[in-house]
DNA sequence: CAAATACTTGACCGAATGGTCAATTCGTGA
DNA sequence: TCACGAATTGACCATTCGGTCAAGTATTTG
């Protein structure tokens, strides 16, 4: 018997990296708690069924990313770079992930959130809840580039929504193209939704 | 024995309208003949298989949906009024379907194309096709637009690809936090994305 | 040290899965 | 009319699914 929450956490790490990569149906308990090394009473043990776990694997997965964000978008940087930042993240995030799985996996929110949207309300509404807390960080950097009149747009809710459908756009493109290049665009198209007064000057 | 094509057609139309409402692993091919009231038997005697189903379901919605686009975007009318009248289409479809099935669907080649990316790579190619014969209407719209010096883009294939993100990610989100109000931005957020010309004089 | 608690094991369950098949029924063209 | 191929039937298959459970083994706590 190993640690206390180590078997837990293996199962919760393994059960997001394997759902990413494939989809939520086709993964079952069975190939996680082979994966883990781990015997399925031992999962039914942690987790109530497939779909606690990866409600939790959601939550421990945001967490993860967390620190990331608060640092990138942290109110001490430029409400721009904050984006530009961000936008450089997502790109490394997702080269790493197809470089280590063959393919582009989009995002994981994003993915899992459209698949079982229809059939899980549960699970859904935590996709959602997720999303939405990512997108206060995108709030307040419109807003703190607004105040120092570095963009066009005076709506901040509108144009963050705008900015998340975007971002949720190129993810699922570059995911079902399979073609990492679709995320080049990524800050550019976002630098338009903004209308960055720079870029206006230099003439698009 | 009904008029040959009959049964092979209602499968056709059940299992896509069944897919797109659920999901590809959700739906079973039990649960497609079922709704058909049609065996199992006859079911593989038209297809090959649950994938070759859906292959030929894409191929037929898409079929049923170009007589619409080919009105949308004939190159009679100002290519504006193409996109402007697309988006129209769409949250007509969108909010047709959510009132049929009580909840927004989304688009269903984004959706399964998102579900299946990962493990099903010839209906992700067919996905992909689809979405590709799609863009051929923004192109020559944008195109159009450019020559007709209605909006300051320049770059077709990049303003096309933009767009196509804005569409699908809209189309996910909306899905996803089941808020057809999301769509109400769909012809704002283009036109941005194309700077037309009139927008902006006024203002933004 | 003992007893309660947390974890692990592996066998087991019923239901559902995608898919097969031999036998039958039907429409149709010669 | 009759034969042939297309369509249909329903029973059947192996496998996998999510999930259960009683029993055993560690670990913590009093």
């Amino acid at each position: 018997m190993s640690k206390p929450g180590v078997t837990k956490e293996k199962l919760i790490q393994i059960a997001f990296d394997m759902i990413w990569d494939n989809s939520y149906s086709t993964v079952s308990v069975g190939d996680i708690c082979e994966r883990a090394g781990v015997n399925k009473g031992s999962f039914y043990h942690f987790f109530e069924s497939k779909a606690e776990l990866a409600m939790e694997a959601h939550e421990h997965f945001w967490q993860e990313k967390r620190g990331d964000l608060d640092r990138i978008f942290s109110p001490q940087n430029p409400p721009l770079d904050r984006i530009r930042n961000w936008c450089r993240h997502m790109q490394k995030s997702q080269r790493e992930k197809a470089e280590k799985y063959g393919r582009v996996c989009g995002c994981p929110f994003v993915s899992i959130g459209a698949e079982i949207a229809t059939f899980d309300e549960k699970l859904r509404a935590k996709s959602e809840e997720l999303m939405n807390r990512g997108k206060k960080y995108i709030d307040s950097a419109i807003a703190d580039a607004i105040r120092s009149e570095e963009v066009t747009v005076t709506d901040v809710a509108l144009t963050s929504q705008r900015i998340c459908s975007v971002v949720t756009g190129m993810m699922v493109e570059a995911k079902v193209h399979n073609n990492l290049a679709l995320l080049d665009d990524l800050e550019p198209a976002i630098m338009g939704v903004l209308g960055v007064k720079q870029a206006i000057a230099l003439g698009n």
